[in-house]
RNA sequence: GCGCCUGUAGCUCAGCUGGAUAGAGCAACGGACUUCUAAUCCGUAGGUCGCAGGUUCGAAUCCUGCCAGGCGUACCA
């Protein structure tokens, strides 16, 4: 509809400009909204006002001889009008927006779906935790922006690979193994003072009593670094085997698990920095090795290699980029906890640095989830190891309150986390607002069904039957569909999906709940196979919304 | 100190990257269940869009400066 609009627009200004009746300036780019207010049309431009400088002329009389140049051969518009300081506003013909509702229907799972990104593959990736402790709800959140998103670009045409990167090396698990090696001890009733440095979380104790049961008490013999190493082996794949598990249970599955460790394997670490320090962009300094990222706008210089020798997190990362743009993504992207955007100018930086376009990679910050019960915060430290986790909270308000919560905020604003109100049905809750949309549509087929109304298909007097404004209205909101995807997908913005569906749903509450006036099933055969053809389709895009989001569109509540 | 994010109704938040009269939900008040599921709906009330300037036909949106909150600012991850 917007399409066909913003095609007889644009023509009508080409041929205004061949006219003469325009001075041909180059096609403005052609902006058409959705005005707030019905008496504003159906759709507005303001080409007439961004246009009026370079014309010279007021921005009405552009919007006039745009007008005049309008060729509408299969009656799209019913009324045109210019308003206000300029903006040219459409009215479109009623019975155009039948086609809406045909092509619902006949894309069914696909309607929503579009071509931008078609050839195009996009990498994301997202939670990313260190396996040294298990996921909690920041992750969660993390985790269904990722996802969503990805789902979202799929939609629009890309080809998506989802990509969890395990930090499965360095210092974080030598400390993971210490802290399982010392528990282990302590359990087989060496005294221990546990040290402050090392995970505090009750988890380490179940880890170390699973390592009691597999290995007995024979680490205790062996050199201490030895035993480390093997605490730390075990604890990590334990550990992430559980982030799979939870990750699965959520509904998120990866398509790749990148191994840190794998980069200093093959070499690819090592092998990066020689490059660098070749071309002096990494230079020792104080016996450590420094990455001049000033260079490429980040405030100070970052050490790479430590004068102990070590590598720090950075060094990995830097060849981690580089091997995800070898792999030929037009774009990657990065989906991190805001806690780590002072992050950001270090990668950007790494990336100019290896000669890499850092405008194909896109970090995304996801700001961070303050845990509520009942409006009262719940206690969480990271310190003392008392977090709540990701499958704690999946098991207590399920997964598509989670999922849908998680993602009810612009990823950019913290978000309230409420484990009360996920599991309050009510209206303050719009988890089962929306779903309980596609229940009650899904019962309304089921008593059509009983009734001998079976079939679902368009007629040629649906024309004449659905016609009431609130009808009509409820086409022109399925009808917006499409580009709220597509613009979720351009901007990286999950949470219209989301918002989108909140509307689509009150507009059907509101539709549904005068049945006086819309009841759907009646005696009326041919009024029942149109509503049942309407409703039929707001069912359809609640399902496909609520897919995006991973989250269920159950036939009964 | 510096950097990033946020500041919109009493509360929680949208606002289509500059448009016409700023919108929802909750809370408050008043209504609607003989029904295709009330996990719902209808109505009333509620605003100097943090503050002050600037840019232009037009600003919640862009620019500058303040104010407040969060996060970051390591040879930690």
């Amino acid at each position: 509809m917007k399409q066909e609009l913003s095609a007889l627009l644009q023509q009508a200004v080409e041929a205004a400009f061949a006219a003469g009746h325009l001075r041909p300036t180059g096609l403005p780019p052609v902006e058409l909204e959705t005005p707030k207010i019905a008496t504003h049309g159906d759709f507005s431009t303001n080409v007439a006002m961004t246009m009026a400088a370079s014309q010279k002329r007021a921005p009405q009389e552009i919007a006039g001889i745009i007008l005049d140049h309008i060729e509408d051969p299969d009656h799209l518009l019913s009324k045109t009008e210019v308003a206000g300081p300029g903006f040219i506003n459409f009215f479109i013909a009623r019975e155009k927006w039948y086609e809406v509702l045909k092509a619902v229907h006949k894309k069914d799972t696909a309607y929503g779906t579009s071509q931008v990104g078609l050839g195009k593959r996009i990498q994301i990736e997202f939670v990313s935790a260190n396996p040294t402790g298990p996921l909690h709800v920041g992750h969660g959140r993390c985790a269904a922006v990722g996802d969503t998103l990805a789902a979202i670009l799929k939609a629009v045409g890309y080809e998506v690979e989802k990509e969890y990167y395990v930090n499965d090396s360095g210092r974080q698990i030598y400390t993971l193994g210490r802290s399982v090696f010392l528990r282990y001890c302590q359990l087989l009733g060496n005294t221990i003072d546990f040290p402050a440095d090392c995970y505090q979380g009750e988890y380490i104790q179940d880890l170390a009593r699973m390592l009691i049961d597999r290995e007995g008490e024979r680490l205790l013999d062996m050199p201490e670094e030895e035993a480390v190493m093997i605490c730390a082996k075990f604890a990590a794949d334990e550990i992430l085997a559980g982030i799979r598990q939870d990750l699965e249970t959520f509904g998120v599955s990866l398509d790749q698990w990148f191994s840190e460790q794998s980069l200093y394997d093959s070499g690819a670490v090592e092998a990066v920095i020689q490059d660098l320090k070749s071309q002096d962009i990494i230079y020792e300094h104080d016996g450590a090795l420094w990455f001049r990222t000033t260079d490429f706008g980040d405030e100070k210089d970052r050490v790479v290699v430590r004068a102990n020798g070590t590598t720090t997190y950075f060094a990995p990362d830097i060849a981690y980029h580089k091997d995800k743009f070898e792999r030929k993504f037009d774009c990657i992207i990065n989906i991190w906890g805001a806690d780590h955007h002072g992050y950001v100018p270090r990668i950007s930086a790494s990336i100019q640095a290896m000669g890499y376009d850092k405008a194909q990679c896109r970090i995304v910050l996801v700001q961070l989830v303050n845990l509520l019960r009942g409006g009262k915060p719940v206690a969480m430290s990271t310190r003392a190891g008392e977090f709540v986790t990701l499958k704690e909270v999946v098991d207590e308000v399920g997964r598509d309150a989670a999922r849908f919560l998680f993602l009810w905020r612009h990823h950019e604003s913290p978000l309230d986390f409420d484990l009360e109100l996920a599991k309050q049905q009510s209206n303050e809750n719009p988890v089962y607002y929306v779903q309980y949309v596609h229940a009650r549509i899904s019962n309304i087929l089921r008593k059509a069904a009983e009734r001998g109304y079976k079939e679902i298909d368009w007629h040629d007097d649906f024309h004449e039957i659905l016609t009431l404004p609130e009808e009509i209205q409820l086409i022109k909101l399925m009808s917006r569909y499409p580009e709220v995807v597509a613009l979720s997908a351009r901007l990286m913005e999950p949470h219209r999906v989301p918002f989108y569906l909140k509307e689509l749903a009150a507009a059907f509450h509101a539709y549904y709940h005068d049945r006086n006036k819309h009841k759907v099933v009646s005696d009326d055969a041919k009024l029942s196979a149109a509503r049942l053809y309407l409703v039929s389709a707001i069912r359809i895009i609640i399902r496909n919304g609520l897919t995006l989001m991973g989250v269920s569109a159950p036939d009964i509540m």
